[in-house]
DNA sequence: TTGTAGGCGTTATCAT
DNA sequence: ATGATAACGCCTACAA
């Protein structure tokens, strides 16, 4: 087993100093020819690499920036995460990722880690569970301390940070805007509870596009949800037997691949008798049966932006207090769930 | 902005040595208790926290670890990163993460990277194109000098290190027999190049599973298509139309679902004329229409597993050339594609 | 009980 | 052209 090898290792074994080793290997002018290529040749035939710690240390600079996500096993904050990682790999930095796994202990815990010099800034997606606490204390003592903080698509206007966000109500406008072009008047809502940011932020664009049209708001159309990831129980199934429903809009993927399931079951035709649309297009939508339309939240380039934005904040030499907050307009994706 | 406080500041601020600071923040019995309490209240006060680079800097221990996958957004690699990430975070660690997208350079360029006293060893999946070379020079390197490394799934013996994987083989046997147990004559296969091992490997399983019912191994019912994740061009819809096949077994989802969707146009019913088995247990299986009967390669355990073979070499003293693989058994998930 | 000094690996400044 | 020294923040063996 070879040993890493220091500045340290090839002075003494060259018998020069280690700051001549240091200027050699940076093809400092101060060094002669000679030297440098004797210790050059060294250096490389023994692989010499410098070391990012000790380096990290000396500039206060890690080059790792941090990510914290409620859950890596969700196709969106994945489609986030690989625009994160394309950015910061091109600008010479690495990811360091934590899983909050929704939890508010989870993230503060990761987060404190992370701060005590591990990275450089933050980019981050608050936890179900901050959101429904709404407490951002760690979020603002991190600014305080000057350490840059990025948040993406679950945000808050408690803090005050770059943010990039999709306009889901907008998403959710539109949507329901074209099934209502489609001649659609029962429009059912399938979302989650409201402390979600985006949950609300959606269904506020339901209301939206009800109300331009005079349409009441029936709230036996509305079906909410406790948890995101899970269509356990059968309440789905009541909802779509109790009530007439000609198109749905979900708030995300797995509750419209589910909704249809249950719709083709009970004999609908999709997207005949009823339409659907959900949020998140990713791989179910594409891949149902029917596929699914869906509302595209574009997270590669959400990623890309925050880890942008990051690393220009990190970079800057004096740091002024102006933030951005870039919203994107989702994108619709039409098929096969919608009549087109 | 209340910079980041250091033992040199408070020991400044207090009026004693540094040493005597560091002491007392550890409750040394060295320390009297008056100055202990002193200097433990300033450092909470002032919300102290050992600097992470210095404390690695002195232990040559970062308490990070580098993973290194092909692709961050597929549903296995997320499931075997979840329990590296979680079992990591109970000892202590944090998981830096990098993508490799397949390609060999950036395989090295990362690990490279990362080898410079950035993570403390590794848990990798190869890439293709790696595997396609066959090229694990790096790999060699990073055990010569000494750094812990773990490779999971895709892995090679080309390389002596701790390994985990799943028994694909064993796997697509089961799968075959259980069709071949239904009745079926006609089974096909639907795999990607060989130079993958587990798409080798689970091909395999399926020729020995043939070959021990004498059925003589029929060319023209396997089909190889390129990419692992595109099923782009028509093969697949040439394939189903030339061939009279009633059953498939697909070394992945994507290629179950969509070689479902074209049985179904086809006029074939599932599983009545057509039975259908993929591997990778993942969202698109329990959510199709009709659901799939997969095998599931339990890459949460096989997360958990590796991490926890790296931390105990990243921690055991004496270097033992000793390297363990572990081997998992597969599943088989009955679902709705097959007769069960 | 407290403090000094040296070192982890690197770089930058200031001698020689 | 080369080297000594200090510093980044922390820890610890060894003085005092």
């Amino acid at each position: 087993m070879k040993q890493k090898i220091t500045l340290k290792h090839i002075a003494r074994e060259l018998e020069v100093s280690i700051s001549t080793v240091s200027k050699a290997l940076k093809n400092s002018e101060e060094i002669s020819r000679d030297t440098k290529e004797k210790i050059q040749a060294f250096a490389k035939l023994y692989n010499y690499k410098p070391n990012n710690i000790a380096i990290s240390l000396k500039n206060k600079r890690t080059k790792n920036i941090g990510v914290i996500i409620p859950d890596i096993v969700h196709h969106f904050f994945t489609t986030v995460f690989r625009g994160i990682e394309k950015f910061a790999n091109t600008k010479g930095y690495n990811v360091i990722v934590c899983v909050s796994d929704e939890s508010f202990d989870k993230e503060v815990i990761n987060m404190e880690i992370l701060a005590n010099g591990s990275v450089d800034g933050f980019i981050m997606s608050l936890s179900s569970e901050t959101q429904l606490k709404n407490d951002y204390n760690h979020l603002k003592e991190l600014i305080e301390q000057g350490i840059p903080l990025v948040l993406f698509d679950r945000v808050t206007d408690a803090v005050e940070c770059d943010k990039v966000l999709i306009n889901d109500k907008d998403g959710a406008y539109r949507a329901v805007k074209k099934l209502l072009e489609n001649g659609r008047k029962k429009i059912a809502l399938v979302a989650t509870e409201d402390y979600l940011s985006v949950s609300k932020n959606r269904s506020d664009g339901y209301f939206q596009a009800l109300k331009e049209q005079n349409i009441k708001i029936d709230k036996n159309l509305i079906l909410r949800l406790p948890s995101m990831n899970s269509v356990e129980g059968n309440e789905m199934e009541e909802f779509f037997k109790n009530e007439k429903i000609d198109a749905v809009l979900c708030v995300n993927e797995i509750y419209a691949i589910h909704g249809m399931r249950i719709a083709q079951r009970l004999g609908y035709k999709i997207p005949e008798d009823i339409e659907f649309i959900g949020f998140t297009d990713g791989i179910l939508s594409k891949f149902s049966n029917p596929t699914l339309t869906s509302v595209a939240q574009h997270g590669e380039k959400m990623g890309e932006i925050a880890a942008e934005m990051l690393i220009e904040k990190i970079e800057i030499e004096n740091d002024v207090e102006t933030y951005r907050t870039e919203v994107l307009e989702p994108t619709i994706m039409e098929r096969e769930s919608t009549i087109n």
